[in-house]
Formats: structure tokens, sequence, C-alpha cells
DNA sequence: TCAGTATATGTCAATAATGACATATTTGCA
DNA sequence: TGCAAATATGTCATTATTGACATATACTGA
């Protein structure tokens, strides 16, 4: 069921409300989160693929270590910006992207 | 060329940045907004083909008028999160989103 | 033309995301 | 094992993004 997937990304930190309105957005967020996660994979399997460390790839995009260690736990308070700054920042190619993308 | 480019996203109020570290970033902040724009037109032709004002789209994802129409603007306040719940929002599916990010 | 509807633009207080930092934990290898 | 490099976690002041609002402008049909 839905809710199992639901239960999982609350338990992982992500707000995905309990209101009167919880189905409304429910389907929307889950959507929008599985995108996101799908893509911190990405940054990962694509840093690790180029073989730099989180530090190489924090200067390249002027960002900190602590943070791209943040974006790969799939850490709530990480922007969809920033996650793709990280992925072209990494080497990814429009293809990996949209790849990322497709696997969510 | 290249520079060409920028200047239109500069004078659109895009940052872009004039210091040593120009040519640096700008490739990587270049390939960020051009993928920007592409999903903010996306969130437009959506948000038309389903028949939708800025009004019905702003309400369905919780957000407000000027919002919407500063997307479709390609306002650089925007977020790419806000763009993709657009998105999502407007009834576009996992494959308009992919053949969004594929235009660019 | 005009009225009604839709969209655009500017502003701002509230909120969310950020880099930086300290520090903890894990990993890999001699 | 033990050391060093890499990664993870927590916190916080600064900065960016947000919805809301007012209001301007554009569009459409009568």
């Amino acid at each position: 069921m839905k809710t199992k997937k639901l239960e999982r990304l609350q338990s992982a930190g992500w707000k995905v409300g309990n209101t009167e309105d919880f189905l409304q957005l429910s389907d929307e967020e889950a959507r929008l989160v599985a995108l996101k996660l799908s893509l911190t994979s990405a940054v990962k399997k694509s840093r690790i693929k180029r073989k730099l460390s989180q530090i190489d790839l924090a200067q390249r995009m002027k960002s900190s270590q602590s943070r791209i260690a943040k974006i790969e736990a799939g850490d709530p308070s990480v922007s969809l910006d920033l996650i793709v700054r990280a992925l072209i920042a990494s080497g990814a190619t429009t293809r990996d992207i949209q790849v990322a993308f497709t696997t969510n």
C-alpha cells in the first residue's frame, strides 16, 4: 500500500503532513520526494564514478562536505536545486540526469 | 558564443557572477538555468493543456497566482523544487517531466 | 468601447535552505 | 590492531525562497 511508503518517508524525516489534505497532497509530495531520492543516489553514483571525494565535489560547487553528505543521505533540508547542482558539478551528463529522472 | 547566452540570462535578472570564477561556474550555472527554463515552459504548456488558470494551479498546490506567474516567467527567485511541484500539480506525467528535461 | 477575467509585477514578513563549523563515526589499509 | 582519510550528524547565523497582498497590465467577447 501507499501508506507504507509514506511511513518510510516520514520516518526518514520528511514532512508529509497528516491533516485533511493529507491524501490530496501526499501523492504529489511523494512523487517529488521519490524524484529527489532518485537524483540523490545519482549524485553519489556520479561522484564515485569520477573518483571524487565529498570534499572535492563540495569545492567544485562551492558548497561544503557536510552538505554533500546531506545530499547523498537524502536529508529533507536539501533543495532540488542543490541536488541538481551537485549532479552537474559531479560531471553528470544531461543524459545521466534524464536517466535519474526516469528511474523513480 | 556562450557569452551571448549569459548576457541574456543576466539581463533577465539571473545572477551569473563576474568574478574570477565566472568561467568556472558559468557552465554549470548556465546548465541549471537552462534546465529551469525548459521546465518552466513545460509548466505553462501542461497547465494550458489541462485548461487550468494560474489561480486553479495555485490552489492545487497551495501556492498563489503571483507565484505561478513568476514560475512561468522564469523569475530567478523561483526554486527548482517549486517548478517541479507545479509541473506535478499541473498534471504532468513523469514522461512529460522527462521530456522537459530532454528539451534543454 | 467596456466589463470581466486572466496574467504580470513589485513588495515584504515569515519560513526554508545554505555554508561553515565542530565533532562523531565509518572505512580502508599497512 | 591503529592511524588517516572519508563520510556522517548536529547546530546556527546568514541568505534565499515563499505565500500573500496590492495593483498594473493584457486579453476576450459583447
